[in-house]
DNA sequence: CTGTTAGCGCGTTCAA
DNA sequence: TTGAACGCGCTAACAG
């Protein structure tokens, strides 16, 4: 229900000086009783009038002005490539849920996987006077723009891993994740196969051709020769890739390792549209154990990335170096592989 | 890589004062020459000395500082429930789409559908001097707080209505997107149905509930006796009221509408686990076409959501209300029926 | 065309 | 225990 009180509530937000003359005090004087490490400093009663006149007229304190004298804004930013990816929404909660018990708001905001725009959106969150950033986004040729921002406000990276860079990264064994989708593809029997390879200039991408290749050499896959990248880790760029795997090669591969779950999503469409079956025609894995990936049809088979953990992480470096801890160690957590119908022997 | 000059940068941004000093002219000198509309003003030979300097510098406007005078800083804030419903991404790009073109970036904060949060979130971007709100977390109960913002800056609610306040709102009809579903089912066939609702004082839900009542009484569908609502519409609680369906009815509904695609897919969950088929034993519709449900097993029957269109018009509204457009219409755009595997006429 | 003054809303001296 | 003065980084208004 809406009361007198609110229709009444003025247009522009009550400032400390408004509060001030209300009461007949220094702006100094509210200042300081309604900042509760100072309140102590203040005569009990004058204090009580104090909060009341400030309630009444609902005075906050306005965190840019505040920030100005303080230098905090109480705020981080995270900067997301693609929110449509839901692989990232356990990485934002994780890094809510440590940040959020210590009063600091993070705001998300999100680059489309564009450098450019990463650029601009540092620019403006450090304009805009944010504690820290976590980049999620970063590809390689954003390592110049990430440590010159480390350098104005404490900076981590995560999700996506960047070499050689002075700044604390928080990431998973892409590597490994990549070994493992291999191994087991030839656990299974598939002589085969090809990946669908994401954008080479993020690491995880570049980390998971790797790890893949290395195990497939070893366990004498063969690899159909590469027919480049997704420009974007997207459903869209995974359905082209899988279509021209399905028209161009000379051979058919018989497993296929699409580098995070979207791209699996599109190749899954494109087997369809071929008129192919998975698994039985051709098998098919994805990675990030993306929500809803067990629900498709048919489920699947994924390398489970541990996203809250990820985030949670992230934040908790962040904090460390907002209380100007010197050393940060850089955190690297484990994939598992989570088997389901997707992957199964070759025909 | 990494260049000398890099490594060189202050660890402090310049300000104003500091380009001023290097180029021995005054600051607001400065000030002028680095902004556009007002560099005219100042001679071109001076302005080139500022601009190389400035560069040389790294100097970037603060914001913050700037929005003391200014009352602007270029950035809104979009406040949603929850992002790991994807429901919200076409949302969220539609509001970028439209607003970055004016430069002006959206900031994005999620609120976990808990009140609480949205009240702090919205005081907290008030009190970071966002030009403008978007508000798609609204439930009834947050009217008042939603309706004192509005005092303070622009705000637009969308994708959650609100009645009865004085703020434009661009949603959908949710009324007509209940009645789609009912209609769908008596038109299949089946006679006794069910609701899945959401919270029901998110406008949206209410709604559902109503238009979908209408037309089954109408149509004379026999709807089994409510059992509770969600109290968050999401899988889990899409689960939990699922089973209680399958366990506790006396009867059991042929057709059961999930008010939203989350608790969908926990009503797939539940019924697997409960050994029934679908559709051939029930039917499950769900509602707002969020990305992946086509794909489901079966592909979920589903009311489209024309999500970006809601953002590009929520954000439109929001730079009409910057512009002080004085009287700004709510939108209200139509629904359509997406019918897909998870429905088929009764056993 | 340029500099000076003032002040946005706060917190932090320092004095009283 | 309280107040006055100052400055954070910037722009607006007025001088010159």
């Amino acid at each position: 229900m809406t009361t007198r009180a609110d229709l009444m509530r003025p247009r522009k937000r009550a400032t400390l000086a408004d509060v001030a003359s209300e009461v007949g005090l220094s702006p100094s004087t509210v200042s300081r009783a309604l900042d509760p490490s100072r309140a102590a400093m203040v005569n009990s009663l004058t204090r009580e009038r104090i909060v009341t006149a400030a309630e009444r007229l609902g005075y906050r304190p306005d965190v840019q002005a505040r920030s100005l004298m303080t230098g905090r804004t109480q705020t981080i930013a995270v900067i997301a490539a693609d929110l449509g990816n839901t692989w990232v929404t356990p990485i934002l909660h994780g890094i809510a849920s440590r940040v959020s018990v210590e009063g600091i708001v993070p705001v998300i905001a999100e680059t489309n996987d564009d450098s450019t725009v990463l650029t601009h959106l540092i620019d403006h969150m450090l304009s805009r006077r944010v504690d820290a950033l976590i980049v999620l986004a970063a590809r390689r040729q954003d390592a110049d723009v990430i440590s010159s921002a480390a350098r104005i406000v404490p900076t981590v990276v995560a999700a996506r891993g960047l070499v050689d860079i002075d700044v604390p990264v928080v990431a998973v064994d892409d590597r490994l994740g990549g070994q493992i989708v291999a191994e087991h593809f030839a656990d299974l029997g598939h002589r085969v196969v090809a990946q669908i390879k994401g954008p080479l200039d993020v690491s995880n991408f570049s980390l998971r051709t790797e790890g893949f290749s290395e195990v497939a050499e070893r366990r004498r896959l063969r690899q159909l020769p590469v027919l480049g990248e997704a420009a974007v880790p997207t459903e869209e760029e995974g359905h082209r890739l899988m279509s021209q795997i399905l028209t161009e090669a000379d051979d058919r591969p018989t497993a296929v390792f699409a580098q995070n779950d979207p791209m699996a999503v599109g190749a899954f469409m494109a087997v369809r549209e071929h008129g192919l079956r998975i698994p039985e025609d051709i098998s098919i894995a994805g990675t990030n154990d993306m929500p809803l990936t067990a629900l498709l049809d048919p489920g699947l088979t994924t390398v489970h990335y541990p996203g809250w953990e990820v985030g949670y992480a992230a934040a908790s470096l962040t904090l460390r170096l907002l209380d100007r801890v010197e050393h940060v160690e850089s955190v690297c957590l484990d994939p598992d592989l989570v088997p389901r119908a997707s992957t199964a022997p070759p025909p």
